[in-house]
Order: C-alpha cells, then sequence, then structure tokens
DNA sequence: CAGAATCCATCCGGATACTG
DNA sequence: CAGTATCCGGATGGATTCTG
C-alpha cells in the first residue's frame, strides 16, 4: 500500500496502465473494498466494521482505516465521550469510486464461470504428471 | 494471487464486496494491468513486454503471464522454432475487463490532485512531533 | 529467445496481549 | 470502545544463474 509510483517518465500506453494502477492501489488491498462498501452507507463505528467485514483483524481493520483516511476516502469522527466512539463515513469520492467498481463487479459476474473453468483446463493441462500414477 | 475467496456463506452488502474481489483479485497486482494493456494490442512477444512493461523482473514477468494465462485472460502461443517465439494475446475476456478499467481510470484521473492533497494534509495532521525539535 | 531454478529481502497480514 | 504494540509465518517480488 505505500506509494511512490508516480507515472512519472512512462511512456505509450503504458502510461494509461499506470493511472489504473493509482486506483487499484488504493482499492487493491485485501480488505479495503469491505470496508469501503459497509461505510458507504452512512457511519460506521469501529467495532461494526469489525463484525460486518467478515474475517478481518483488528489490526488489519486499523491499518486499512487508517490508509483509507489518509487517501481521503474516509472521514473519521471521533466523540470524545466514555467510552470512546469514533465513526467512519465514506466521502463523495469514494462513493464515486465505488460506482466506478460496479461495471468491474458486473464483469466478474459475467465471467465468474468462464474463469473457473479456465483455471480447471490450465490446471489440468499443465498437471505435472512425473510418472507416478501412484494409486 | 492465490484464491480460495469463494464469496460463500457472505451475507448482505459484503457478498458485493466478495464478488469485486474476485476481480481485483486477478488485477490487483503490481504488473497484470501493464501486461494486459500491453497485450490487448495485439499479439506480443516476450522480450517485448519485458521492455514495455518499464522496471518488470524476469521472474514476474513468467509468473503474472502464467496467472494471466491460468485465469483465460491471456492466450499464450508457440511457436516451435529455433530460437523458440512464444506470443501472448489478451483474450476477449481480458478486453472487456480492461473496458470495465476505464471507469476506474476515469476515477483516478478527477482525483488525483485531491488524493495527493488528503495525504499531504493526512501527514501534517500526524506527523509525530514527540516534542523533539532536535534541529 | 523464453523461460526455470535458486536465493534472499521485504511486505502483508494473522494472533495475541496491553491501554486510555 | 477503539485502538496500539509485538511477534511471526507466509506471500511477494527482485537479482542472478542456468538451459533447451
Amino acid at each position: 500500500m505505500s506509494q511512490g509510483n508516480s507515472c512519472v517518465s512512462v511512456v505509450g500506453q503504458q502510461a494509461r496502465a499506470c493511472t489504473v494502477r493509482e486506483a487499484l492501489d488504493r482499492v487493491g488491498g485485501k480488505w479495503s473494498v469491505g470496508i469501503l462498501v459497509a461505510a458507504s452507507q452512512g457511519p460506521v463505528r469501529f467495532t461494526e466494521l469489525e463484525r460486518q467485514v467478515e474475517g478481518i483483524s483488528r489490526r488489519m481493520l486499523t491499518l486499512t482505516l487508517r490508509n483509507l483516511e489518509r487517501d481521503g476516502l474516509l472521514h473519521r469522527r471521533v466523540y470524545p465521550t466514555v467510552p470512546p466512539k469514533v465513526e467512519y463515513t465514506a466521502t463523495p469520492m469514494a462513493l464515486e469510486l465505488y460506482e466506478s467498481l460496479v461495471t468491474l463487479t458486473a464483469w466478474a459476474e459475467r465471467h465468474r464461470a468462464a474463469i473457473t473453468e479456465a483455471r480447471a483446463a490450465y490446471d489440468r493441462e499443465h498437471a505435472d504428471w512425473t510418472g507416478s500414477r501412484a494409486d
């Protein structure tokens, strides 16, 4: 998730690829989308996220939240109460990003079966026989 | 890039997030998009890719190519000549994927400045002072 | 030319324990 | 409640060498 990806001195259509990566770097993380989705419905608290985003660890939740906040995709609001209360909300920019992702979702759904089969075929083809027909 | 992400037993809108991840897992890799872009113009040879996708190592090129091929995003054609010649071509499915990414590219371009500034602001805000004004 | 194999540094991410 | 800190295994990815 660290950047440095400046897209400078990149020529040809690879420049476009570089721009895509700018977006992917922000959403490519294992948990980013899950959090974004949850936060796009309205303010969500830390513990709510911990439950909604299944399988996430406390650590990764914190880290991913920080990154998203840093990129301006999430807004963090702290209520100075005791016990503390923190709410995360998706920013307009994040909502737009989420909209951009629906195209991708559609693609994934359209080709889910094809991909699964392509993999199966590939694995069948490249099964390392090594002559061992041991069973 | 290893899967296992079956999206089973995922409820609510998190199921959607899971579907998005299916797509992202295939393109989220550091080099996938670059290769896909290069191969979408027509057949490309190994060494051509090595040059076009700037900064990629031989190893990662091979690995990413294998993954893309396995997912049915690239077609690999071998010419049994000497020296050998191998051409990679993006499949229709990959071209559709690339189209889906255009939306994302647009998003990245629209908000590039905003993100850069959000980061700067965040870093300014969270600069760890620790009281050390040591200069 | 198009890779496979090996070695090694770094990063990602999970588990656990502690805190204001 | 909402984190932070630490430890650690596995994955990611670069550099280099060898080969059909």
